[in-house]
DNA sequence: CTGTTAGCGCATTCAT
DNA sequence: ATGAATGCGCTAACAG
């Protein structure tokens, strides 16, 4: 605990024989604005450097108000990686801006929600990223809407913050070009259902990318079996359709639980991917890269997307209302017929 | 952006016909030592209660160069809802103390790591959990060895720094009670390597926990599967032992990957868990409930982790080196036989 | 019991 | 081109 004692703006100051103003701004970059005498500005660097000067930030901040920190919100029960991969997106691009991650989970919870609102505004937090796990519509609290707010994975229509999403619609068009890069004989089905429950937006962005690509290639998707976004929900429909005498060649699953639920069913009645049928998923989870054969995944982009909002958010080019949507990438597995 | 002016502190005093002093105090909860008057206290309150006042914690911390934070420095690569729900726990126990969390990403980087432990230290948090995804063995940075420190799910020989870690041992008892409470007519093997590759601490522990367990009941270990933690090299293992004319009627894997792995070698083979085999597993992961059936497991609990360090690091009590274990509880699905 | 006074370290306005 | 003076909002000796 014996910290050594940290020099101050002045010690340096009085070590270069100036005073703590010229110190000040030669140490903030305004050295050339205020026409400060190079031989001035390289002993107040010396003496900084010599004296392992760092400034203190709770008197910046009491100064300018303004903290270098900006705070995460997220409502991510714990489990999934979610969390662990925006805030790895989110805390690089903060280290680059030279500010720092504040987190704070609200677990669901409204009430607590607005307790850390308060607690990160309290601090001064120089903005707050408001980010839920599924993409979904929100309400964002009261009092952030006065404040510098970039959402992340959601939107608001009623107040139009700026927000950051993955581009579904793409993403369900890649899901399909990969698809179509093998061999698909036959039926293509999507498997999970679009119902908005949980106020997700993902799935009928997702559907309509598949829609629209299939069509462009001349297809068409067959059906739509229908489930929550699940493994076992996914086995029961799959298994059911298949004992149903359903056929098909080619599977789009919603994500990659729903995808591994639909392996189990394949298994179960002796079909073998992707010889029999061909599968292609989203999220790029890890999960993706376990199963046998891998499987081919569109990516949600988390990191990038923490990164990007991060970037939004700190970005004083007060941009307006904006949107931005994240390219899906590929995880591309063996799940997939090859051509020929 | 047009934040309501902050009332201050004297705004409050003033409105209270006290001075800044005297509500201090009295804000503080020191009223008491301070035998200050009840009436003057409650006007005080009841100014502060009006005007909304909230202490500005940058002139707080320039006062007392204390910040209610704590920062979390971990290793861990995206991926892996470690990082989730171990921030979820600290986060969570932060909150109870009046803390917030700032979060740092070495990504294995011991130069990156340097700087995030610089920046916060420049920041004076109130202490620093030096967090790690394998359970190992670590040698902290340099300037944290002078700071209020408690390392998570890892240990330093060198330094004898505070540490809190799963039970690892218990952990291995646990899991062969799990098995034995079924029916395993049969040899018992471990799957997985001990080999501390990556200087993994928990393999080791686990395997005496499992020994002793076994010899206790009067069983053996038959032996062990040795594979790096990790789907396709358990795959791998099992599918050879079982080629090999290999038969056991329980199988330990030490991770849910190794299982993961595992039931598909199984399967290739025509064998069903739990019927056939017996199988328990270590880390409780979401992928544990997603087989089938689904998968008994060991966790680690990664959220009481980060609450029980949040504590440790929090706790005034100034308690010398001390390392403790949490409990690794039982999620508990259907990959067991059950007995009769 | 309460008020006066004095900084914490820094950025900045205004002189020079 | 540089320095003196001031105050951000709060806490804590030290008076009374």
């Amino acid at each position: 605990m014996a910290t050594v004692r940290k020099s101050t703006l002045s010690d340096v100051a009085r070590r270069a024989g100036v005073s703590a103003t010229t110190a000040s701004y030669i140490l903030n970059g305004r050295s050339a604005q205020m026409r400060i005498a190079p031989a001035t500005q390289d002993r107040v660097l010396k003496a900084a450097a010599d004296l392992r000067y760092r400034p203190n930030p709770s008197a910046r901040s009491l100064r300018t108000s303004t903290t270098r920190t900006v705070g995460v919100i997220s409502d991510l029960v714990a489990g999934g990686s979610f969390a662990s991969q925006m805030l790895t997106g989110a805390s690089a691009a903060a280290r680059m801006l030279a500010h720092l991650i504040v987190i704070g989970e609200s677990q669901g919870d409204p009430q607590l929600e607005a307790l850390l609102v308060e607690e990160m505004l309290d601090r001064h937090v120089d903005g707050i990223i408001y980010a839920t796990l599924a993409t979904s519509e929100v309400s964002v609290p009261r009092p952030l809407r006065q404040q510098r707010v970039v959402l992340l994975n959601c939107v608001d229509r009623a107040t139009q913050l700026p927000a950051v999403l993955p581009d579904e619609y793409e993403g369900g068009r890649t899901a399909v070009a990969e698809l179509l890069a093998g061999e698909v004989p036959g039926e293509i089905h999507v498997v999970g259902e679009m119902s908005s429950e949980g106020g997700s937006l993902a799935g009928p962005l997702r559907l309509d990318g598949i829609r629209d690509a299939l069509r462009e290639a001349g297809r068409d998707l067959a059906g739509v079996l229908s489930c929550p976004w699940d493994v076992a929900p996914a086995f029961d429909v799959v298994d059911g359709f298949l004992r149903d005498g359903g056929r098909a060649a080619g599977l789009v699953c919603l994500n990659d639980r729903v995808a591994l639920g639909t392996f189990q069913a394949l298994a179960e009645h002796g079909l073998v991917v992707p010889d029999d049928v061909s599968v292609v998923s989203f999220d790029g989870s890890e999960l993706a890269g376990w199963l046998r054969p891998r499987l081919t995944s569109v990516a949600i982009p988390y990191a990038d997307l923490g990164a990007r909002a991060v970037e939004m958010l700190l970005d004083t080019k007060e941009q307006g209302p904006s949107v931005v949507r994240v390219p899906m990438p590929v995880a591309r597995g063996t799940s997939v017929l090859r051509a020929r």
